[in-house]
DNA sequence: AGCATTCCTG
DNA sequence: CAGGAATGCT
């Protein structure tokens, strides 16, 4: 929104203002000018508001999302089989699979809401499992539902299906929203009798294609609607008695199938073993009596999920449809056993068995094929042709069966019905394999762990290209730990203190610049980063060189190239130490002057890169410090506190701890009283402008950066020492 | 122009 | 905490 952009950007105008107080850091004088003292809103609040953000959303699956996982599945499984090649001999369940087609096409109400015929296209697949998983959901349990089709019903099909996308496309295009009662979304119209109101993106969208419409075309289009209204009835016409004859047709078969497998099982329970068959006997007789459905409920199952069925039978898994649909008895059941019937049974179940293994087999290439990226040499790798008992007995008996679950899982929202862990064979990608992504960044040591520096193991091969780290990644445990000391230009030194190495002419080096024990090493990881990977490798020929060379490079990039002869390695630096040290000297001074920073850091060669370094970390320090006052501030006087007098800082108090841990973090320092009083100015100084409302000012913190700027104190003359960490920390 | 400082961002 | 932008002083 407008509004937004324009208060992002008076924000931002506000913010930029300055709060400059002028102070001038020359030696040891403090002077302060008013004239051009700015000031600036302060957003510290702001940081409250991000916890509204953390709204995670849980994402619990409960039954009903399983199944409409499953249905996904089984709703790309559908589309594999799109691109699955006609399986010569394919008679029975190809009819199957026709008979499936235009009986969703009749059932489904989705499938005509366009008016066209999209029997067969992908689309219809999406939009029959879409539907069914408001209704019937079993309608597309089973990828194995419509194994096979015809080459004339692919060819129909693709026809038919090309046919309604140009349609369609031609139907958004020209007609979207022309007539009130045609929507851009026909079917939606059809269905709610009511246009579907727009928004606005899409009304704007609609006028400027409105604008491109002749009148003409409206009203062509509007036959073209009343004339596929029409087409649409008698295709409906069409479909329902094409149902009405699958169905007939498919409870023939059910009956062939049935008395089949009665005949076999009890052939197979004579012999004493208990097949898979035989022990689903029980079910079977169950599904006879279920044969007996009246008309409506035999529209509830398509060939598919009659295969579903007998697979259910054969491996002992009930394939959950039946148990949601009420049984009753049929009182047209016609249960015929003949002779011949056997017969011709036993062929169409031979003629099942292996039209299910073959479709299995496709749709497990396919499947396959899309989900391993790796791809798999086709037909191979696969057992011999089994039977479907055979193959499906697997499941619950399978030592595989819960890895297989879980490999499922990999795939994501797409659940592989159980049938299809009997691909043990399969390279999928199972529990044991790496399904959790790793950290790109590892996790760097601690300082805080000593003698847990980085290790050449912890750096990720692809971020620490350099020379010098592969160099080390070869270098024994025992010569690690200088390795950071290396990079970042320090010397190798004693523990001591003692300069040693290659390093004579170093009378600067303190002690405390080893001390890293402590200290977090964001500028070694810097450095280490910045200068080592992304400047010149190291020459091999002068492997010993590393440390003169990081230095140079360090000090050319500050564009101080100045007497490299004698350079020393700390002068190139800040050192971690010099960091903490820049800390602890702030509970003295908030505003050191440049030359009190290069008394205090004697042990350092200035230079501007240092100067405005060192400088910055204060700026930081004071960045903090304030942000911190105003919180504390504010949330004193949201909590009631009227007078600044209530206002304490104590070294059990909030604020203190806040501020403690930021520039005292080890807590190894004991901070000054005078800090205490300080901190306890500024933060009434902040109440009472807040109270007085002089944070309506964008510049009202100015008077209490004045202020506080002459609250500094003498810096202890320890802290000139280069050892004053050891001696301060340790005594 | 150079520098210091604040503010913002990552 | 550093980099960068903006700002203001000298």
């Amino acid at each position: 929104m407008p509004d937004h952009d324009n208060a992002a950007l008076l924000i931002r105008q506000t913010k930029r203002r300055r709060v400059d107080i002028g102070v001038k850091r020359t030696v040891g004088t403090v002077s302060v000018g008013f004239a051009h003292l700015k000031a600036s809103n302060f957003s510290a609040m702001n940081s409250h508001g991000t916890e509204q953000d953390v709204n995670c959303s849980v994402v619990q699956h409960t039954d009903s999302e399983k199944s409409n996982v499953l249905q996904k599945l089984l709703k790309r499984a559908n589309s594999y089989e799109d691109t699955l090649v006609t399986f010569p001999g394919a008679t029975i369940i190809s009819q199957l699979l026709k008979n499936n087609l235009t009986k969703n096409g009749a059932n489904e109400l989705g499938f005509q809401r366009n008016g066209l015929s999209r029997r067969g296209s992908e689309i219809h697949q999406e939009d029959a499992c879409s539907t069914s998983s408001r209704g019937s959901p079993q309608e597309c349990l089973s990828p194995f539902g419509r194994p096979t089709m015809s080459q004339f019903d692919i060819d129909r099909l693709t026809d038919e299906h090309l046919r309604a996308k140009r349609a369609r496309v031609e139907n958004i295009i020209r007609g979207m929203s022309h007539s009130p009662n045609v929507s851009h979304r026909i079917g939606e119209a059809e269905r709610d009798g009511a246009p579907q109101p727009l928004s606005p993106r899409e009304s704007y969208r609609e006028n400027k294609r409105k604008q491109k419409l002749p009148q003409q075309q409206q009203q062509s289009f509007q036959q073209l609607i009343s004339a596929r209204k029409e087409q649409k009835h008698e295709e409906r016409r069409h479909l329902k008695l094409q149902l009405e004859d699958m169905q007939k047709q498919l409870r023939q078969l059910q009956e062939k199938f049935y008395q089949i497998y009665d005949s076999t099982d009890s052939e197979n329970d004579e012999d004493g073993n208990l097949s898979e068959d035989s022990l689903h006997s029980d079910g079977m007789d169950n599904r006879v009596s279920e044969s007996n459905r009246s008309e409506n409920e035999m529209s509830d199952l398509d060939p598919g999920h009659f295969l579903d069925q007998a697979q259910a039978l054969i491996c002992e898994q009930t394939m959950m449809t039946e148990g949601e649909k009420p049984k009753r008895d049929g009182s047209r059941g016609k249960v015929h056993k003949s002779m011949s019937m056997h017969a011709e049974g036993k062929q169409l179940a031979e003629t099942l068995k292996q039209e299910l293994n073959t479709a299995m087999t496709q749709v497990v290439d396919t499947v396959v094929k899309v989900f391993a990226k790796t791809p798999y040499p086709h037909s191979q790798g696969f057992p011999a042709v089994q039977t479907p008992s055979e193959r499906f007995v697997v499941n619950h008996e399978n030592p595989d069966f819960h890895t297989s679950n879980q490999r499922l899982q990999c795939f994501g929202d797409v659940i592989i019905p159980n049938p299809l862990n009997s691909f043990s064979n399969v390279r999928v990608p199972n529990s044991n394999d790496q399904t959790e992504a790793l950290p790109l960044v590892v996790r760097k040591n601690s300082s805080d762990q000593p003698g847990t520096l980085p290790t050449p193991a912890s750096h990720h091969p692809g971020l620490h290209p350099s020379p010098l780290t592969s160099t080390m990644a070869f270098s024994p445990p025992s010569f690690r730990h200088p390795f950071p000391l290396h990079i970042m230009g320090y010397p190798f030194q004693s523990p001591l203190g003692a300069p040693s190495g290659p390093y004579p002419g170093n009378d600067r080096v303190s002690p405390e610049s080893m001390d890293l024990s402590r200290e977090t090493t964001s500028l070694r990881t810097k450095m280490s980063s910045n200068h080592l990977s992304l400047h010149r490798p190291i020459s091999p020929t002068h492997p010993g060189n590393h440390e003169s060379l990081s230095i140079s490079l360090i000090k050319s990039e500050c564009g101080d190239i100045q007497d490299m002869a004698d350079i020393s390695p700390y002068s190139g630096s800040l050192s971690p130490n010099h960091l903490k040290k820049a800390k602890l000297m702030f509970f003295y001074t908030r505003y050191p002057s440049s030359n009190m920073l290069k008394m205090f850091f004697s042990d350092v060669k200035f230079n501007r890169c240092i100067t405005s370094q060192l400088i910055k970390w204060f700026s930081n320090f004071r960045e903090f410090y304030y942000i911190q006052m105003e919180k504390f501030a504010r949330q004193a006087i949201n909590d009631g506190v009227t007078g600044a007098e209530e206002l304490t800082v104590s070294r059990d108090g909030e604020l203190y701890r806040a501020l403690n841990m930021h520039y005292n973090k080890a807590n190894d320092f004991e901070v000054p009283e005078r800090f205490l009083e300080v901190a306890q100015i500024t933060l009434r100084e902040f109440f009472n402008a807040i109270v007085a409302g002089k944070d309506v000012d964008p510049s009202w913190k100015k008077a209490i950066y004045k202020v506080i700027c002459k609250l500094d104190s003498e810096v202890p003359e320890i802290f000139k020492s280069p050892n004053c960490l050891q001696e301060l920390l340790h005594e």
